[in-house]
DNA sequence: GAGTGGTCTAGACCACAAG
DNA sequence: TTGTGGTCTAGACCACTCT
């Protein structure tokens, strides 16, 4: 990766997680940056605005850039990030469960997530995910054919997302998600280790590529004792005008 | 307001919102905005950013700025927005109930939520959201006291952010919100129309100033079939590094 | 080849914070 | 007054898309 930015978004991120840049303190200025990159401004510039961004400093002006001390405690479920990046990330026992695998032609409610016709094919792809041999969660993901012509039962088991990426060459640019609690279905209790909970929460994810086409739709149904999302938000510089 | 990529990011927002930009249309080039607006590429690429981070555009290189569909489907309950601009933005039926109002001296459980000491104190503040003359919210504010210093009846009936923001020059920056469910306890059962249900949807909430300092902490508490979280998520660039 | 957004430079002036 | 981050300019070259 040839990129400035990248580099010293990475470098400064990597000292920041062992610790060179200690929480609360003030990371070098602007200027400082400058010299010991040998780059523009606008360059330091835009690797601190992606560490802002995504949580790691907070930039006030006239002091200087800060660590924030916020990341120890984060699972970050938030954000896009598969099951397999998750797990691995948190250090899980987990294990994951190929119930079905098939090409079918979308129902209506498909239909209008996937925003297809009833003509197209669409992947049908039901896992159980277990954690300490308990199975918590119920992922029935839909990806439109057009994009994903071929998944296996391999590539199921491990990491769709990452045949996705790294070999279809799919660029996953932004997804919309929508967390709900439901009274749990017959299909929650015939697959998951529910013990005693009527309830499930369900995040339901529109995953985008980066055309803007829409690719995925997916249904996530966790044992409500073991969901947690946790996010992060700024607050908008455009609401703050309203 | 001066800054010049905030006004070419209302303006461009405005036309999308009253759909002159049409959803799935390109915008004009940055080329073509930098000479309609007069000012430089940069000033033109701050404010599309802007817009492409709050999900209302999305660039693809080499052929230009597309305007995404999604936001017509988003309660945006995601980001930082308050209970009174969330009210407004949905137009419901909104009703806020004040049942407690005090200071306090934090119990070990709220010294490590807003990392304080047992000597400073805090405001406590327990409010009912009704909603269509229902009572589905519970919400618990704690804030340092430190930084505020008064809290009124009035206020916490109207919207105690609007007067901190305001009134008291408070700038809010950022929050790390966490979403739970849980067994409902007597108060959820007490406060709350809980028809049956015997759990809550919790989120907790860790509010930070604008010089990264903790001021408060707050547990909302929602019957969980009204309950509905909306995030717009982008895959991170370092994240795709890995 | 022409047009697009992505990265980068080398300046400038400003508002804000702190001694 | 000095140093900080915030905004802005006027260029430049690149990689990518489309025709």
């Amino acid at each position: 990766m040839d990129k400035k930015y990248l580099n010293i978004y990475n470098e400064i991120l990597n000292k920041i997680e062992n610790n060179y840049f200690k929480p609360n303190s003030k990371l070098p200025s602007e200027n400082d940056l400058m010299r010991e990159y040998n780059v523009s401004r606008a360059t330091i510039r835009n690797a601190l605005n992606l560490l802002e961004q995504n949580g790691y400093i907070q930039k006030i002006k006239g002091k200087g850039s800060f660590v924030l001390d916020i990341h120890k405690f984060n699972f970050p479920v938030s954000g896009l990030i598969s099951f397999k990046e998750l797990s691995k990330k948190i250090g899980l026992n987990a294990n994951t469960i190929l119930k079905e695998l098939s090409v079918i032609k979308p129902d209506s409610y498909l239909m209008k997530q996937l925003q297809i016709s009833g003509d197209e094919h669409v992947w049908k792809v039901i896992r159980v995910r277990e954690i300490d041999n308990k199975k918590i969660i119920l992922d029935k993901d839909y990806f439109n054919k057009k994009f994903v012509p071929l998944l296996t039962k391999d590539i199921c088991e491990d990491s769709i997302y990452e045949y996705l990426e790294s070999k279809l060459g799919l660029k996953i640019s932004f997804a919309k998600k929508e967390i709900t609690v439901q009274i749990a279905t017959e299909d929650d209790k015939k697959y998951l280790d529910l013990e005693g909970y009527n309830m499930v929460v369900v995040v339901k994810s529109y995953i985008y590529l980066d055309d803007a086409s829409l690719f995925q739709y997916s249904e996530s149904r966790h044992r409500p004792d073991k969901f947690k999302f946790v996010d992060f938000a700024r607050r908008n510089k455009e609401v703050m005008k309203g």
